[in-house]
DNA sequence: GAGATATGAATGAACG
DNA sequence: CGTTCATTCATATCTC
């Protein structure tokens, strides 16, 4: 790519700001700046960039760099603007939900999804702790984040952490998992749960809970204690 | 500057403010944010941020451009605090520098980041997550369990309801359990983990933690998710 | 309600 | 060029 970096370090004006790491445009420089580019010239060579940071000069300290840097952002931005515009006006064709008018902002909000459209295994690789490529589908596909509708019956409860819709009413948490776990709420206290593994009371609307699996803590027991001396 | 505040518009909301400048994220916002964040998803893709923005809409009017930078901001501040703490730690060597109070830390022998591949075999376990097969297994070859060091100082915590004692300092969840395990205080927030799976600020006397095994969570999701059609 | 802090937003400066 | 990082600006929140 062009290089326009040469001079990356250019700190002059010690005369009035202190030590700034980066360049500051002025207002004047600003303007100046954007009605080059309004003016149609997005983009210009190398040496009108020069000859720009010459005019900019008489309002500032300036490198070829900074003008050539934020033309580029000016560019990507401003592309970037338009398609969100473009993309939320796309949104508004498909009547098929609620949607609010996001007015999108500039900056930085479009990536390239590295995705492989199969997220393939849950396994987590060696690596161990980084990333859940099944996450977002999980949250997607649950019904409190699906439907819109709040069904009378039903209630928020976060679940490590998670919001999560449940029906209000005794949970039969061993047929939801199998067993072998204990429910907490927030406070410390385990939610009670009967021989059957069913919680009676129900959990409470807008509190958090806590699923843990009882190997988990027991394990964790079992080393704190014996200490392994 | 234009708008890019995405949400300029409050809708009805329980306690009307006047017209906020800025998006003010929800506890339960928060909640969700922090959540998919210390999962591991620190650098969600555009699609990605658009469900979470689809997500945390549940509880309050809120942008792309807010979640995105949201995690922007979110990584860069992690990143810094990170860095903050290793400079402290490595300016005891320095004499002349300003020094801070480590009051924990210099326990940092008591973990010794595991080869990867030695003592953490996860992700073998491609099939349904029926179980954990696995896990037991992982609990008991952890050399952890048989070497447990003395700590100094040692407090009690509640982790999962049981009091335990840990030492003070950093904690090594991940080569304690082996990975995969998230530590969320009372609160419902994640207890930031660092990429080895290392609690740095250590645990707070007298808290109350929760343990949690991610598939645990995630399973939770799947089961849940039936009946989303 | 001024100052300190936390954090949402913006943008210069790169990187790939 | 699209994306990401580092820094800065602006404001919401908190404290005394």
């Amino acid at each position: 790519m062009e290089d326009a970096t040469g001079s990356r370090q250019q700190q002059g004006e010690a005369a009035e700001q202190p030590v700034r790491s980066r360049w500051t445009p002025k207002p004047e420089q600003i303007l100046i700046l954007e009605t080059i580019f309004n003016s149609g010239m997005v983009n210009p060579p190398k040496d009108e960039t020069v000859r720009i940071r010459k005019l900019l000069e008489k309002f500032g300290s300036v490198a070829d760099a900074n003008v050539f840097y934020w033309f580029q952002n000016r560019r990507s931005r401003s592309r970037r603007r338009q398609r969100q515009v473009q993309a939320s006006l796309t949104a508004a064709d498909h009547p098929s939900g609620i949607h609010y008018d996001h007015t999108f902002s500039p900056n930085s909000l479009s990536y390239t999804m590295p995705n492989p459209g199969s997220s393939s295994s849950f396994g987590h690789n060696s690596g161990g702790f980084s990333g859940y490529p099944g996450l977002m589908q999980e949250f997607e596909q649950n019904p409190v984040f699906c439907e819109a509708e709040v069904q009378s019956q039903m209630m928020t409860v976060f679940v490590n952490g998670v919001a999560t819709e449940v029906g209000r009413g005794p949970v039969d948490v061993k047929a939801m998992f199998g067993g072998d776990l204990v429910v907490y709420h927030s406070s410390g206290l385990a939610v009670e749960m009967n021989e059957y593994g069913i919680l009676m009371q129900g959990l409470q609307h807008g509190e958090s809970y806590f699923l843990v699996i009882i190997l988990c803590w027991l394990m964790f027991l079992v080393v704190d204690s014996v200490g392994c001396a």
